[in-house]
DNA sequence: ACTTTCGATGAAAGCGCTATCATAAAAGGC
DNA sequence: GCCTTTTATGATAGCGCTTTCATCGAAAGT
């Protein structure tokens, strides 16, 4: 049963009458033991209640098993997700995940790498290619593998998506609608390159066809319904108004859908909304909304894997670009 | 600069022309050291580019400074949100946050708890109180601090919220309104004790108004939308259906009221729809969802505290029960 | 039969830090 | 001024594990 004390190497090592060393070996390279003493001492251990001193361990060998992701917050169905599939990813590799959020500060962005670093995480999941310079050093100093998600930088291994594509895409089509005065709803800039690139791609798209995309017509507003709702109504408050919006993210096209609503605007038929993301409720919403898939679940599952091959010396700086594509659904028509 | 290998306590101290154990003060205890040597130090590990070794430190220190969580899924607002507030409370005392998840799965979750401890974390947060003998035997015998999130047990400190008055409270309301037709749609009830506790609130309601709920009008599905959506449906196929349907998670709500509408229902009109969770989308839907505010983000602040005053000595298995709250919007009328 | 190789185990030196104990200098106490 | 505290620092023994390196039979090669 339980003894006492917290079971140790040495006590597994002694009650099975075989050496430390040998005890260390059945729990980490079963293979190198002959079978019978490799029984013997994984009786022992059981009986005991032996569980490895990680911390003990990751000291001497050198390898912590623990992966580090610093994220803008964990309270978002976006990150979330791939945070889950991330963190399924290494768990089934035998690592832990360590999981710190920066709320869109840089500097509380270089504050968690620091104190991962220090825990001693063998890998880095962070997202953006935008960070401190403080951050930057820390990370070639440290010589700690990284993984960037969504955009990439050179120097580091990346799971990436075309975010500048996305916006084009909604705008391609909006555009392609006959809508010729579209408004965007993005979230504040400063310390998020995805947002930054969507509204550059949606830019790029319209002033290929010829349009423009006056600052009255982006709003910036907080990553939240509330958010998308308040930038929509800027936006319907415009004299002239916008025959169509795009959220630079799914929750302010949600947003945007029920202040026009609200406001007793049909959609589609009075306004066109579209977002990018494509997160559950977009579908299933009414009018289901048009929107970019991006596969985020996906990106959580391949960062692990590029991260766990750049650990392992294998990997060399592999950079993913994912696939998006865009869902056309109910919430956009012609003008 | 940065020097090619990584600084370690010694190097700092033989810069700075201290011992090892004055280093190690300056970083921990700066308070039992001499201003001008406490500068000197700190001046050295700068330039050095010295990081504490966490791991060293854990094993000599007998802590970690790392706090361990467990969770069905990190792919929930709920959930995100829970891990969210815990990890920015945590990370305002110098902890790190351990997650794991165990998709709804009691091995899984053993599995997750023996890796945590293993990891020599110095607490653990886990959520409700349903687990299997063989974690309640690891937890007993490494002695860790436990706090218990949702749903309380005897002998661990908890944040809880009172799962079944949620049940009873949107039950209430619809009895109230005249309705003697109640369906539920419910989360799978193995091994979620959250919901087992809804729904056990919502029957006692209805059998305090002399109303049944039988198996017919409850429905068992996966916790998504879409599960909220085969779950109306199902009941709205009944040959007596209900007049009103209670979300167990307001995600069932949400998919309910979308069910009711594609099928030419209005909402509150011929189908009243509630929830329980009080999560975002809620309030801005349309109609606006009646639902119950569980304090969520609430919850893993005050688990942080909790959890830190039990690793601290203080704390002596506290139990806070947060305040739930009927909010009643737009989704429920008369029948 | 006699090395040579291999397979299985043991001995022991760290990994980088903290914490205890000892010590030396400075500060009080009367 | 001599003795007792206090304050600031040093010396050093671990924390519990991994990992060479060494060892010792047994299998294999000739």
């Amino acid at each position: 049963m339980a003894s006492h004390r917290k079971a140790r190497l040495v006590d597994v090592a002694r009650d099975a009458g075989v050496s430390p060393a040998t005890v260390s070996r059945a729990m980490a390279q079963p293979g190198l033991l002959a079978l019978e003493t490799l029984t013997r001492v994984r009786d022992s251990a059981r009986r005991l209640g032996y569980l490895t001193d990680g911390t003990a361990r990751a000291l001497a060998s050198g390898r912590s098993m623990t992966i580090g992701a610093v994220v803008p917050t964990l309270d978002s169905t976006i990150f979330a997700r791939v945070l889950q599939s991330f963190q399924s990813a290494l768990a089934r590799e035998g690592y832990q995940l360590l999981v710190a959020s920066h709320e869109m500060s840089l500097a509380a962005e270089t504050e968690a790498v620091r104190m991962l670093l220090a825990r001693g995480v063998d890998g880095l999941m962070l997202v953006g290619a935008e960070r401190s310079q403080e951050t930057v050093r820390l990370l070639a100093t440290s010589e700690v593998r990284v993984v960037l998600t969504w955009v990439g930088a050179p120097d580091f291994a990346a799971v990436t998506v075309d975010n500048e594509a996305a916006g084009r895409l909604v705008a391609e089509h909006l555009i392609g609608l006959g809508h010729r005065r579209i408004g965007m709803i993005v979230g504040h800039l400063a310390f998020n390159d995805r947002q930054r690139a969507r509204l550059a791609g949606v830019r790029q798209a319209m002033e290929r066809a010829g349009l423009a995309l006056p600052d009255a017509l982006v709003s910036e507003q907080v990553l939240t319904m509330a958010g998308g709702r308040a930038g929509c109504a800027r936006l319907l408050d415009l004299a002239e108004r916008p025959t169509a919006v795009i959220g630079g993210i799914d929750l302010f096209a949600i947003g945007g859908v029920q202040e026009a609503q609200a406001r007793g605007l049909s959609v589609p038929g009075e306004l066109s909304v579209a977002g990018i993301d494509d997160i559950e409720f977009s579908a299933s919403m009414m009018p289901a909304l048009t929107t970019v898939r991006i596969p985020t679940a996906q990106i959580g599952q391949v960062a692990a894997s590029t991260l766990l091959a750049e650990i392992s010396g294998q990997g060399r700086l592999e950079h993913t670009r994912l696939p998006i594509e865009l869902v056309v659904r109910r919430s956009t028509a012609a003008p």
